[in-house]
DNA sequence: AAGTTCGTCAACCGCCGATAC
DNA sequence: AGTATCGGCGGTTGACGAACT
């Protein structure tokens, strides 16, 4: 037999997060970290499937994002990997510390495709667009050669250039807080532990909870009044999370954070 | 003011490689 | 070794607001 199920798929919910469900994820996460995303939403108190989590967490609620629209450096960049890589939006995301791979292609699609559209240049093969012409005539149909694909980066050699990103998606497992572990298993029945991810290592968890909290992003990493309303203080607490926070977790930016050799986080 | 079209983007869908069993 | 699931990816959809008629 292989692995359980991901979700039953029936009873969740599906559509635009609340709040109050961002809330419950991001208190969840930020005190637990992920293992699987499979158990996620359950000890969370969610009703959505993990995948749906993962993507909300990934695209929205990471503390490392940036939001807003792409600077021209950023668009240029895009347009470079785009040229290499083709629609590999994930890689092209790697380049760009605080984007999504859904963000850019999203970019890509509604503004960087008519851009390149109106400056004459063939967003797909990146070299310059034909001027309409006639229909070709019978004797000269042969069509002309295929543009060259995007060109290729060699995976090894890309993995040994690329700039390591300020921070990888599955690298944000926070460091289990003892205190907030142990008010979590007031109302899980799966022991923290046991929800931890692999790359959570038990130094991390002489990490306080507020350490936890004073994630850096600007305020509107959120995007929602809901969470801003509520507070720091409300969003964890609301998720039975015991812990007094004193700063603001999202007033402060640490450029220089980054992970431990055990992909801990660190500040 | 009401209706329609367009633009944006969050979220879903389905596929695939990796991997647990 | 075979099967089923997970996690990740890229493509697509649909809701919503803005702009236009």
């Amino acid at each position: 037999m292989g692995r359980q199920p991901c979700c039953d798929k029936v009873g969740l919910k599906k559509g635009p997060w609340t709040a109050e469900e961002d809330q419950k994820l991001v208190a969840f996460l930020l005190t637990h970290g992920h293992c699987c995303w499979r158990v996620v939403p359950k000890l969370a108190g969610l009703l959505r499937c993990g995948k749906s989590c993962r993507l909300r967490w990934t695209n929205y609620l990471r503390p490392d994002l940036k939001r807003g629209l792409l600077s021209d450096d950023e668009e240029r960049l895009v347009i470079d990997l785009h040229a290499q890589l083709g629609n590999r939006w994930s890689k092209i995301a790697a380049r760009l510390p605080g984007r999504t791979d859904n963000e850019i292609k999203n970019h890509w699609n509604t503004h960087i495709k008519k851009k390149l559209r109106k400056m004459g240049i063939d967003p797909v093969t990146h070299q310059p667009l034909e001027p309409p012409r006639p229909p070709p005539r019978e004797q000269d149909a042969t069509p002309p050669p295929p543009p060259p694909p995007p060109q290729e980066i060699e995976e090894s050699e890309e993995e040994e250039q690329e700039p390591s990103p300020l921070i990888e998606p599955h690298e944000i497992t926070a460091p289990p807080p003892a205190a907030a572990a142990e008010a979590a298993t007031s109302n899980c029945s799966v022991s923290p532990a046991s929800v931890l991810s692999p790359s959570c290592s038990s130094s991390a968890s002489a990490a306080s909870a507020v350490d936890v909290a004073e994630w850096p992003e600007p305020m509107y990493m959120f995007g929602m009044d809901g969470i801003m309303d509520v507070g720091w203080n409300g969003l964890i607490s609301g998720a039975g999370v015991d812990v007094d926070v004193d700063v603001d977790p999202f007033d402060h930016y640490y450029h220089d954070a980054s992970f431990d050799d055990q992909d801990v986080w660190i500040i």
